[in-house]
DNA sequence: CTCGTTATTGCAACAATTCGCAATAAAGCA
DNA sequence: TGCTTTATTGCGAATTGTTGCAATAACGAG
């Protein structure tokens, strides 16, 4: 049974990258982090451990591990957010109005697919989709 | 009958807003490209009619369209594009090898629409969806 | 363990986006 | 038409994100 940090580790060698200790450190943050952060956030706590890594680095670092796949990229209220990728699909409900996060499975989203692929020809990617609306509480309060 | 123009000028206004002259002039810019946009194409453009346009009021401006529904903003190949938000809702399916994108209508997605709002009290708020994916002829020389 | 290849970093300049604040001007009203 | 209110703009500066290039260092080979 290997870490998720091992997992990822062997990921970015088998495609014939490298494995930086900057790249061990970003994800080292988000994994403690467990949760999405914006770009800025995450730059912040890699200048508090290490002053010397540059924030170029931090961009194209997030970038990458986007392109293999070991993070996701989100957009919450406009800003873009990070996160480690969960082995397992899943998708995020944003209500606009408190802002708060629901996560959801996949099934729903598979029928969807189902379809794109049949009648569109289309491989839809649809690992982690974000989509905005308003959760019942919200709803209750803007009508009432 | 009423231009799109006017009603979006009627629109701004219903809700306590001021119709000025940059709002005008994006919003007469974004009509002509008939297209989506990012800010730099659309501040680029705003500046070859009108140079005293400061590059601060066209974010602030794209921002306050989108908030009210007047625009819509998407991201396409790490990109966020603006558009003049369609009265019918549709979606786009943006294939990550050619970057084509293909335009979908609704109907798929009140289905996925229903589901959330029965089993998660979620109202969806699915106007314009950006997925992402493969497109056939891209899938085949990717596989072939 | 040492060496060579080349992916990755740091740097510095640049481009894109946001923010606070004083000046301006839309829209309603007399 | 002129006055008032306050949403919106322009400006300057700060922040955030990107790019080209030379120096560095990860990793496989010997």
């Amino acid at each position: 049974m290997m870490s998720q940090q091992q997992e990822i580790a062997q990921r970015i060698r088998e495609l014939g990258f490298r494995l930086t200790p900057q790249r061990q450190l970003i994800l080292d943050i988000l994994s403690a982090l467990d949760r999405h952060a914006t770009a800025t956030e995450i730059y912040d706590q890699v200048q508090s451990v290490s002053p010397a890594v540059n924030r170029a680095t931090v961009y194209r670092t997030l970038n990458f591990l986007c392109e293999i796949r070991v993070l996701v990229a989100g957009t919450i209220s406009g800003k873009t957010v990070y996160e480690i990728a969960d082995p397992t699909p899943h998708h995020h409900l944003v209500c606009t109005g408190c802002k708060h996060v629901t996560v959801l499975g996949d099934h729903h989203f598979e029928e969807l697919a189902a379809h794109l692929l049949d009648e569109h020809d289309f491989q839809a990617d649809i690992d982690h989709l974000t989509i905005h609306g308003l959760c019942q509480p919200c709803r209750a309060a803007a009508s009432g």
